[in-house]
Parts: C-alpha cells; sequence; structure tokens
DNA sequence: TCTATTAATCGTATATTTGCGATATAGGAT
DNA sequence: ATCCTATATCGCAAATATACGATTAATAGA
C-alpha cells in the first residue's frame, strides 16, 4: 500500500528532493532553457517549440510554478512566464551543499 | 494518452533528468548521506536508520544503482554499496553547467 | 547437513505522473 | 455584442513510482 512516506524524513532531504523532481523531466529542462533564452517574457512560443500538446506544456508549467521555480503571471489571453532566479539560486545553493557534504564526509575511498 | 515521449528530447536533457529523478525522493537522499557516512561499506544498516521497509530500501538502492550513482556488489548474505563518485561528480558538473548556461542567457532581468 | 541471516525479487495495492483532447475562461479585435 | 486567440483546467487513459509482505537465493556458521 503506497502510503506517503516523504514526511518521516528531514525538512531539508524533502525540500531537496522536491527541487529534484521539479527537475526531473526533460520537457521541464528544455522549458528553462527556452525560458532563460529569451529576455522578454513572451512565453507563449514554448508550445511551439516544445513536441507536446498545449495542456501538456501548460502542465509542466505548472509543476514548476508550484516547486518555485518559475513565476508566472496570466494576463487575460496570454500569461508570462520566467525562471525565479532568486528561488533557483537558492536550490541550487542548497543542491550544491549536499553534494559537498556528502563529498567531505567521504574522504577515505571505499569500494 | 501516456506515451512515453521522453526520447524527442535531447540526450543531455535526458541524462539530466534522469539524474533529477535519481534525487528526486527524500529517501534515496538519505541514502546517499548514510553511504557517505561510512567509510566502509557495511550497508546493511541502512535498513535499520531509515524508516522502511527492507525490500523498499532496498527498491532504492536499484533505482540508485541504475541511474549510475552507486555502485553494488552482492556478497552472499550481504551486500556492499558505495556511492560511485566518478559518476557522481559527473553528473553534478553538468547539472551545473545546466545552471549557469540558463544563467548567461539570462542576463537582463525579465518579470 | 541444517539453520540462521541478509538481501534481492515477486506479487500486489495504491498513488502519482504523463499525456492528450475537449472545454472553459479571459481579454482583444472587429 | 460577437468572434478570435491564447491558456488554463477538466476528464480520462496509460504508464510509472512507491510501499509492503512473502518468498527466494546465497552464504556463513553450528
Amino acid at each position: 500500500m503506497a502510503v506517503n512516506k516523504k514526511e518521516v524524513f528531514t525538512q531539508k532531504e524533502q525540500e531537496l528532493a522536491a527541487f529534484a523532481k521539479a527537475m526531473s523531466h526533460p520537457a521541464r529542462i528544455a522549458i528553462l532553457k527556452e525560458l532563460a533564452k529569451r529576455n522578454e517574457c513572451i512565453c507563449g512560443e514554448i508550445v511551439d517549440v516544445l513536441p507536446l500538446a498545449q495542456s501538456t506544456v501548460s502542465q509542466h508549467l505548472k509543476e514548476l510554478k508550484n516547486a518555485g521555480l518559475i513565476d508566472g503571471t496570466v494576463d487575460g489571453p496570454r500569461s508570462c512566464y520566467c525562471i525565479n532566479w532568486k528561488a533557483f539560486e537558492k536550490f541550487f545553493a542548497e543542491f550544491s551543499g549536499l553534494f559537498t557534504s556528502l563529498k567531505i564526509k567521504n574522504e577515505k575511498a571505499c569500494c
């Protein structure tokens, strides 16, 4: 029975996992690239660039937004998405921190 | 219907997503921490430390192994897991590279 | 040889993710 | 007011992930 056991882990572990999860689909990585490529926020073109249906892209955008990696403002007929650099950098810094702390703990080679 | 569309993205995007996916569960992050903590590879204790059933831990270990993040050698009754630092560093470097390239492309603030 | 121990694998139940078409919504243009 | 365009949301189907107990496999020790 797939009871969700995620809450038994530390807050930090959950945060890092959530960040990784947001990045865990090639479509979302492609979306982030597209968002970064354009300076202005005319973001409707993402649908044209990606080989996915409009509704699917919209869903991926929503997930990125829920994860806090991007901001989006609905503006009636069109909407505007862009990367939330502050949040993104924070997540990335945490992620780097994890990596570094793992390495420090493991100076001795093992296998 | 949920046809797997991952292959329409670039190799790199798929690799990065796969790495992120491996890190996208708090249990797997906790496992990596435990593996890093111990210098020797007596890794049966991971099951004791984590609040999960033995079979579940085994499954997470398998996924980390499939992703290439850890090595594991079965040794009869007990088995030995440890982080594959070479691969891990490679993945992390790629991930950092993505982050950096996103930032470079987006010097101008947008929203 | 028999038994205990350790860990992988199988089977199963449930939850979540992915994807799409259809529909709803919300402004802009005519 | 009516139509057009761009997006979000809904409903559904299929695939994957998560979790566990039971079983199997493999070896170490009595």
